[in-house]
DNA sequence: AGTGAAACGACCGTAGA
DNA sequence: TCTACGGTCGTTTCACT
């Protein structure tokens, strides 16, 4: 689980990232398995500062070296957004969703909307029942759906530009 | 680029994922940089079958390994997602609004808005001129802005459970 | 926080079932 | 598509700056 906008304080609280471990990052950010010889060399430092930053970073929840899949291909081919309207305690209801499997992503937000969900399913009818299982859940009064139908960006590099 | 919901064939149409490689995507959704030969231990197989299934899984797109940076501890306080209406061909509008460094993920939806952009900047000033350019951009009819005010649940972690 | 060196382990190409 | 093996390179630990 994440940390940002409300999620409690920084575990390691490792304070401003300065120039090379942004640039140890965006190595990273291209391929996460490269050595930290070779990311040694292209910030120049040794390889064995290097891995100390990497885990600084890594156990401060900075960043993290994950497997990021398509889910089209593992078989997953409906996704959407849900745009939620909630009573009441809007991170309790918000938990309350995130709780369920198929939904990646949710969060509080302020707009039209109280809560955004991203969701995956394998089907529509899969896509239905989650919906419907949504909607049952105490707080939620709305739900509204975008359906995706092309997926045109989606990167992870974030802060190296 | 990803390939899903329209964003092209799938470069290597690897046919369907058997258990064995979801073993593995899950171990490196664990942990990007465990070792080949752990790996294996995990899945029983060798490391070079390992190594061979990890090349295909990243060369067909299905995978990939990468570090992902929580932006509130690189600096970059405000997130929001976009709710945009557009006229005529949404996908061209989608791809001028993705192609800004700000926004990290655009897509085109079925609903009552056309498009969906996150978009994260380093504070309300960055925000704002980003909006304002974006309802700028030709074919973008109007915007809504959903700023995010906790993040509750954010997982990388598709097709393994 | 960084370097350098030596032991260890992982990775990679190739050959073969 | 997998296993087996040897050469190479990366990683790890430790003593030092």
């Amino acid at each position: 689980m994440s940390t940002q906008h409300g999620g409690g304080a920084a575990p390691g609280a490792a304070g401003p990232i300065d120039d090379v471990s942004k640039a140890i990052i965006e190595q990273l950010q291209e391929d996460g398995r490269r050595s930290y010889a070779n990311i040694g060399k292209a910030v120049g430092l040794s390889e064995a500062a290097v891995r100390q930053r990497v885990q600084k970073l890594t156990d401060s929840g900075v960043m993290q070296i994950v497997a990021v899949t398509d889910p089209l291909q593992l078989g997953f081919s409906r996704q959407a957004m849900l745009g939620i309207k909630a009573d009441d305690d809007l991170v309790a209801v918000a938990d309350r969703i995130a709780a369920l499997n198929q939904v990646d992503y949710c969060l509080v937000t302020a707009g039209s909307f109280d809560i955004l969900a991203e969701v995956i399913c394998a089907n529509d009818d899969d896509l239905l029942r989650l919906i419907t299982r949504i909607r049952g859940i105490d707080g939620v009064l709305s739900t509204e759906t975008f359906m995706y139908l092309s997926l045109r960006k989606q990167e992870y590099n974030w802060g190296t530009r």
